[in-house]
DNA sequence: GAAAAACCCTAGCAGAATGCTAAGGAACTT
DNA sequence: AAGTTCCTTAGCATTCTGCTAGGGTTTTTC
């Protein structure tokens, strides 16, 4: 999982198609515009959400791309998964434990991202098409909890993901 | 917040210095050695720990870094905010509610993003310099509950986050 | 059946970021 | 004073991002 930029544009074109169509194919083109993306760059997306199963595809004239699902069936993960490519296996390989076994230390942080990964996904994959276009994201951060004593008062509130 | 991988290098190496040192300071050459990061990187990265508050240093021989603070008084997110620039604000402003209304839609993933960055942080605070070098990380993922219908069996297993 | 509208695919490119090297300096200890 | 360590800046090779260019292919409509 990487948190691109390119994750990004593909669920706002995925939000603008949601939130377009009414069962009608959405041309490409009308996504462009309403959204400022350029229109070879969103071909290139929607055609890895094609090849992830998430979006139809109608050709000729009339046609444009529709939701393979429901909007509350599409999940922010799986668009961000479909677009992203999967892996760059700098150091650590991604998913075996014996990956990396340089050093304890690294091995531990290893532990740390993955756990990061999946709280992230976690994250993404509660949240749908339908969630977004209602507004429904924000207002339930609430703590993890977490083995250890609480953390002190935050000195330093951060910037957003952006 | 800047998901990066100089963010690991730099914990990598916080992790290190924490394991490391009892209470002498650590040079950054037995870290680059162990961790096989580049020293002169290493230098630059600890020059933004230091500014951050986050270690002390200590010249002349005998030299090196200290924690500034204690091993579970040090969160995992102060480390990453301290190295990674803080923003690149390329199309919606980051705080600012008001940044980006080209169009609703656009607005709409702005909040999904924002509360991701949230609950990325919320996550990262959990976690001290402790957790990590005892191993107190795997092992707490529960889902985080959401307005809307719970999602359906997941199709596709993500990749980790490395 | 031709024209037009849309999807489809590949190659490549400017700019920025990443990870790193190089070089020199400043401060401290012995 | 000499050595060790931190400290700072400049620059560079590689990679990624976002995008352009240019060509298809399929389908509808006239």
């Amino acid at each position: 999982m990487k948190l691109s930029t390119k994750g990004r544009y593909a669920v706002m074109a995925m939000v603008d198609l949601a939130s377009t169509s009414k069962g009608n194919p959405v041309a490409l083109a009308d996504i462009a515009e309403r959204q400022e993306i350029s229109l070879s760059y969103l071909e290139q997306l929607f055609a890895k959400l094609r090849r992830g199963g998430l979006v139809r595809s109608v050709r000729g004239p009339g046609g444009g791309y529709l939701l393979a699902h429901a909007v509350d069936q599409t999940r922010v993960s799986d668009i961000i998964v479909a677009v992203d490519e999967p892996i760059r296996a700098t150091r650590c390989a991604p998913g075996s434990p014996t990956g990396c076994r340089v050093n304890k230390s690294r091995c531990l942080t290893h532990d740390l991202w993955e756990e990061l990964g999946n709280q992230i996904h976690l994250y993404l994959s509660s949240v749908t098409l339908a969630d977004v276009c209602a507004r429904r994201v924000l207002g339930t951060s609430h703590v993890i909890d977490h083995p250890t004593e609480p953390a002190p008062a935050d000195p330093s509130p951060m910037a957003a993901a952006e």
